[in-house]
DNA sequence: CTCAAACTATAGCTAAAACCTATAGTTTTC
DNA sequence: GAAAACTATAGGTTTTAGCTATAGTTTGAG
């Protein structure tokens, strides 16, 4: 059984004559009647009963047309889906973000998004970094927004914003100045995060070029349950200073530069290089970088899109019809093949 | 899209490789691929991701999936309901018979015909001879047990027995003897059936053969209501022997033999000779001449069935795969194409 | 770290399938 | 009775789908 056989099936079936129903399916009327002949004999009986001039089904005909139009019915609805996915009409995006990026960054970036693509269903997940590369290796997230460098073969980053730390102390501490040396770090209680956190590492790394043993007093994995610690008096804490303060008008906190060296680190998107990305990935992906624009008014580069073979790449029109095989004609999944003479 | 590409792509998804898929629905790997490619390239949209030796499926191709599946299942289940019409698992008969053959002849028939095909849908109408050439003609009837011989080109009919009639007078009536000639129905009030029924014609012309011309005092188009209205004296009747005596231990009348000449005529099977008779039709024609064969001890001939292209015919089996193109396997319309050395 | 195994994609060739036009054969209509 | 309408067959051409060989990449074992 072949799709075109059903497809001629379903012509003749509608038409009750061969030579009009060829002329549907764009074939001449042997070849229809040859396909016809050969469905026939691959299930053992007649479909149709010529009678003279009429064509009408025969009961095996009948039957078998009920299920052939489902079927088509269901491939014309696969084709259809497919479709929707490409023009982003429908489809799921999953990102793993920052939770430090969580709450200044996505809001906005969603919003935006869900505008323009109202029928995408956007999963945002919050979570570390180290989480966000393995659930891109694991086809869990589709999309990451996470620190860079990203030293992982598989792995494609574009970087979005540089993102500096600043010291956060509660209101009640008195630091005297706005801005203060890393190295009188050395005398404060520290809020951090835990030690496998990326954000750690980095602060403890920009410590150790200060010649400063970072004294933390509490670790905690949440940035809003570190800052509620700081306000309270608990200690200070180094966070990312667009972070803090997305949230200052709800806290009372000092902000305080760091300098000599200023902590700083890339904040990028990642994805896997050999999978694809679909319509709604790469519009977030584009979007993202216009946000930061917006938020920065500074210029990003843009990402580069697909796999080296051009999936939508259509083949020349021809001029005349060829004398073989044509193809079937669009929409109906039959189509008409025509080439340059 | 090609049916076959979409055997290959449930292939892949089930196994996540190409390697086992393709030996699965018996081809070699690189066609394989190459036909995953070009439906990728048709949908626009890669269908799975290769990353390294794992193959999995995209969005676009979980979304096809499922309505790729459908649509095989729709066919699997047209080819079904086909082959279950071919071993008469499923279908319909619709049978036109005389009125008065419908009595004696149709419930032994109906009965033995639902033990052995239990699935059938039978329908049996009892309809004048010239109703069922048309109902024949229209598609109505699928075969007809009519009145013999039928001068039409586009008919095939088969004669199953010859069926005599005779005269039937109420038991009031003193008619003197057990047989009795055509002439004395000179003097006879008769009650016959209408002037366009085949019965009634057949009667006209024996008559007219032995120079009588039959004094009709009442027509009736319903055997019953004439063996009635004979039963109540209003006058006798002609009838079918065979219909009469089934009925003889309900009603009081005489059968008295007709002769000189005696009338007689031939009931046989009718069917449009170009029209696809399935496999309930042909068994259905077999019984009854199996059945009349035992309701008289005398042989019939038998049915010669179908059209001349031989559609249940099967390929020779093979004996070593050819190197050109495999069938697809039979059961998942996926199948192997072996051919004699 | 290297090499072999496992895997998919491409190249080139061959066989089969599906197309075409021409026309045979039958039926229907005027 | 003839022409038109229709399907089926014949023979040739074009296209497709198969094959084997192999290129290229990734992974796992030693």
């Amino acid at each position: 059984m072949e799709l075109r056989q059903i497809h001629y099936f379903m012509a003749v079936a509608a038409h009750q004559n061969f030579t009009r129903a060829a002329e549907q399916v764009h074939v001449s009327q042997p070849s229809l009647s040859i396909q016809i002949g050969a469905l026939e004999r691959e299930l053992g009986t007649r479909l149709f009963d010529r009678l003279g001039r009429k064509v009408v089904l025969t009961q095996a005909g009948e039957l078998f047309r009920v299920h052939a139009e489902r079927a088509l019915r269901e491939l014309d609805q696969a084709a259809q889906v497919v479709h929707e996915l490409l023009g982003a009409k429908r489809g799921r995006l999953v990102v793993g973000t920052l939770s430090t990026v969580n709450s200044y960054l996505i809001a906005p970036l969603v919003s935006r998004f869900k505008q323009r693509f109202p029928d995408i269903h956007l999963q945002v997940h919050a979570q570390p970094s180290s989480d966000i590369v393995s659930g891109l290796l694991a086809n869990r997230l589709d999309i990451g927004i996470c620190l860079l460098p990203l030293t992982h073969p598989h792995m494609t980053t574009i970087p979005l914003f540089e993102e500096r730390l600043a010291l956060i102390a509660p209101a009640s501490m008195s630091i005297g100045t706005v801005r203060t040396r890393m190295q009188d770090l050395a005398r404060l209680p520290l809020v951090l995060m835990p030690v496998d956190y990326c954000l750690r590492k980095m602060v403890e790394v920009e410590c150790a070029k200060a010649g400063v043993h970072p004294q933390v007093v509490l670790e905690m994995s949440s940035p809003e349950g570190i800052l509620q610690a700081v306000a309270e008096g608990t200690g200070a804490t180094i966070l990312p200073e667009l972070y803090v303060r997305s949230r200052l008008p709800a806290t009372r906190l000092q902000v305080i530069d760091l300098y000599d060296p200023t902590p700083r680190h890339m904040v990028g998107l990642a994805y896997l290089t050999k999978r694809y990305r679909g319509v709604a990935a790469e519009e977030f992906a584009a979007l993202c970088q216009r946000t930061m624009r917006d938020l920065q008014s500074a210029s990003s580069p843009t990402l580069t899109a697909g796999y080296p073979t051009d999936l939508s790449g259509r083949t020349p029109l021809r001029s005349t019809p060829p004398k073989g095989r044509p193809l079937l004609r669009s929409g109906t999944t039959l189509k008409v093949r025509r080439r340059v003479g």
